[in-house]
RNA sequence: GCCGACAUAGCUCAGCGGUAGAGCAACUGAUUCGUAAUCAGUAGGUCCCCAGUUCAAUCCUGGGUGUCGGCACCA
């Protein structure tokens, strides 16, 4: 007799076992025609489920959040059903939904086009127009190992071999084509509705294994109505402007090359703007009592030796040697990164327990030979800059350290325009350097540090750095993309390894522990975000051209000039441009170059010597005298570790 | 690295088995103009590279390189 509770709180008793659909229908016809599923007890499940017990019961409709998920995974499913249909012989491996859409993952000997998108899509809609009601159905392991074997569906056939022996398998049809799936899914086919749309195809590993066979995946977007699916192809339009490779040629920033893969031509205007990034992080560096150092680029075998790097990383690194004979024996690197240089420098004389904690802090630019396949705009490179530094300190000092790199990283996220940030806690990895009592100390003395530093994180089981576990501070930019930036890792490895230690207290020697620590990550992959986080429409004071003044006559070139000149001395950054071309073309051309402010200077402002601003894209306006104008530029543009304080503190 | 697509002027793109075209940008000239693109003219190409097929290849075939979308990777 089971009494059901419905959101309103209202109960409804039924005689006995009672499915959604009826408790729909027994509410009124509205919601048994809109109820698409349901929640028993927060649990989503099949409106034909039956419900037993005394439960809660809320009904998912279209309008629900929940929808959502229901729409992209049939949608997968009808996808599946459109394809096997076509193309028989394809066998379906697995289709989940995903964020803002679904995939599904086929093994076919050809791999699918997007020429075929238009019949499959037509195929789908069919399958749609049907409305095949989706029927579970549980049947036991051996009977589904048949079923699929005997369809010839080898993946599906692994994938039940593969499930946990207490795991009841299900078994869902629509209409003649059936699937293996958990579940849950709307009333038929006819759910679906019309929204969706196949967006791309993509080689994927099966079970996302590069050792497996490569797999024909077929990604598509589903939405609730055509309104909501136009607005994502809208979006995505709208984020394919910020691309940071597009903003990147449209202002000149820097450009890439075949004889170079992987390496950053900088421009101007883009090395302008990633000397202002890195003027400011030294500010901030040397603020937080960290000591600048640069090492080599090119260095020794012996020493990747000795570090580990050659055994675990070789691969990835560029190698170097010189033609000539007597140094034919010499093997060098290009460093992937700058840890063991940086204990060469802690190495290089003796040291005292009273230097720790010492900060290390290099701007340090390694080579990574990186998959072909990874590279990306910027964003992720063979040649790059790590605002990288190296803390070595005492084992109780680490907690302290941690603390105080999270507000140095928290302060700086801020300032350049993010204010939030997650943490994850990666923990040790399969391929790993050091004993396990080492992993356990280093674990341990992290998650305590974390505790002590009042950072919440979440577990990223086994993706640990080889020698350390690490924290990993992930940004999440304007249009809701995750970006992994700064890190810090607890490293004990490679002290012991390349030796290093002080004298302590009690004259004995020691190894210091490690604190391997970046904030943006690299400055080339850092910039990518800022471009696309701004979309190119940097804050003034980090902008690479803050100021254009623009003439509308020749008669004010000569002011025009002085007004330049007066900027420039007072540090701003600023362009002239006296071109032959009316007011009415100068202000889109800086308007698409991103230029923060254009002032203009006519035949007016030449002869009362004063500068109209405008903030671009804006409309609107001032005129100002050229010292306030200048005045109020340099407070604008002034960094923010540079501002005096809203209120400041009156000094006693 | 793997799967797929793509590569034509600085940029965006069109084109065709008979050695290429537009718009914007550039350059020259005219215009001196008041806040979202002034007018006219000129110049600009190894059609990614290397082979092959063909009387003839930018176009077809094969190989390579790079880029893009995924997958895998990311110390």
């Amino acid at each position: 007799m089971p009494a059901i509770t419905l959101p309103d709180g209202s109960v409804r008793a039924f005689d006995g076992p009672v499915t959604g659909t009826t408790v729909a229908a027994a509410i009124g016809p509205g919601l048994a025609k809109a109820a698409l599923a349901m929640a028993v007890d927060g649990k989503v499940v099949d409106l034909a489920t039956p419900i037993e017990q005394d439960a809660t019961l809320r009904f998912i409709t279209r309008r629900d959040p929940e929808a959502l998920e229901l729409i992209r995974h049939d949608t997968a499913h009808v996808l599946a059903e459109a394809v096997q249909e076509l193309f028989p012989g394809t066998q379906v491996t697995i289709g989940p939904a995903i964020e803002n859409g679904f995939y599904y993952d086929f093994a076919r000997n050809e791999p699918f086009k997007p020429e075929d998108f238009a019949a499959i899509e037509a195929k789908m809609r069919e399958i749609v127009a049907r409305n095949a009601p989706f029927e579970r159905r549980v049947v036991s392991r051996e009977e589904a190992t048949a079923l699929f074997r005997a369809k010839g569906e080898a993946y599906k056939v692994e994938l039940i071999e593969g499930l946990p022996a207490d795991q009841e398998i299900s078994l869902y049809s629509q209409g003649d084509w059936l699937d293996l799936c958990r579940g849950p899914h709307m009333r038929g086919t006819g759910d679906v509705g019309t929204a969706f749309k196949l967006t791309k195809v993509a080689g994927a590993y099966w079970r996302g294994d590069h050792r497996n066979a490569m797999l024909s995946r077929i990604y598509g977007t589903a939405w609730r109505d055509q309104k909501e699916l136009d607005a994502y192809l809208t979006q995505v339009e709208e984020a394919e402007k910020r691309d940071h490779r597009r903003i990147g040629r449209e202002m000149g920033l820097f450009h890439l090359q075949e004889e170079a893969v992987g390496s950053i031509f900088w421009h101007p205007k883009g090395w302008r703007l990633y000397t202002v990034l890195q003027d400011y992080m030294r500010r901030r560096l040397e603020a937080a009592e960290y000591q600048e150092v640069r090492t080599p680029q090119l260095v020794d075998r012996k020493l990747w030796e000795a570090s580990g790097h050659w055994d675990k990383y070789r691969e990835h690194m560029f190698l170097a040697t010189v033609d000539d004979e007597s140094e034919k024996d010499r093997l060098l690197a290009l460093k992937p990164m700058n840890c063991p240089c940086h204990v060469q420098i802690f190495n290089h004389g003796l040291r005292s327990y009273r230097e720790l904690p010492l900060r290390m802090a290099e701007f340090g630019a390694c080579h990574r030979y990186e998959p072909s396949g990874a590279l990306h705009g910027i964003m992720r490179v063979r040649a790059f800059t790590q605002d990288d530094a190296h803390i070595f300190c005492t084992e109780d000092q680490v907690a302290a350290e941690t603390a105080r790199f999270v507000d140095l990283l928290a302060s700086v996220y801020r300032d350049l325009g993010f204010d939030s940030f997650r943490v994850k806690f990666s923990d040790r990895p399969a391929q790993r350097a050091g004993s396990e009592e080492s992993w356990d100390k280093a674990e341990a003395g992290l998650k305590e540090a974390c505790r002590l530093a009042g950072v919440e994180y979440e577990l990223n089981p086994g993706e640990g750095a080889f020698y350390g576990p690490k924290l990993e501070f992930v940004l999440r930019d304007a249009i809701g993309r995750d970006w992994q930036c700064g890190t810090l890792q607890v490293d004990y490895v490679l002290p012991d390894r390349l030796d290093a230690e002080y004298v302590a207290e009690d004259s004995s020697r020691k190894r210091p522990v490690m604190l391997h620590r970046a904030i943006l990550g690299s400055f080339e992959r850092f910039l990518g975000i800022l471009i696309e986080q701004h979309a190119g429409r940097f804050p003034l004071w980090l902008a690479p051209v803050q100021v254009v003044i623009a003439t509308i006559v020749d008669d004010a070139v000569p002011f025009a000039e002085q007004a330049a000149e007066a900027l420039r001395k007072a540090g701003i950054r600023v362009a002239l441009d006296a071109r032959n071309e009316k007011i009415n073309r100068k202000v889109p051309d800086h308007i698409e170059q991103r230029v923060p402010v254009l002032a203009v200077v006519g035949r007016r402002e030449a002869e009362e010597g004063s500068l109209v601003l405008r903030r671009l894209p804006g409309r609107e306006q001032e005129t100002l005298p050229l010292a306030d104008a200048v005045a109020r530029l340099v407070a604008e543009a002034m960094p923010p570790d540079l501002r005096v304080a809203e209120n400041p503190v009156s000094a006693a």
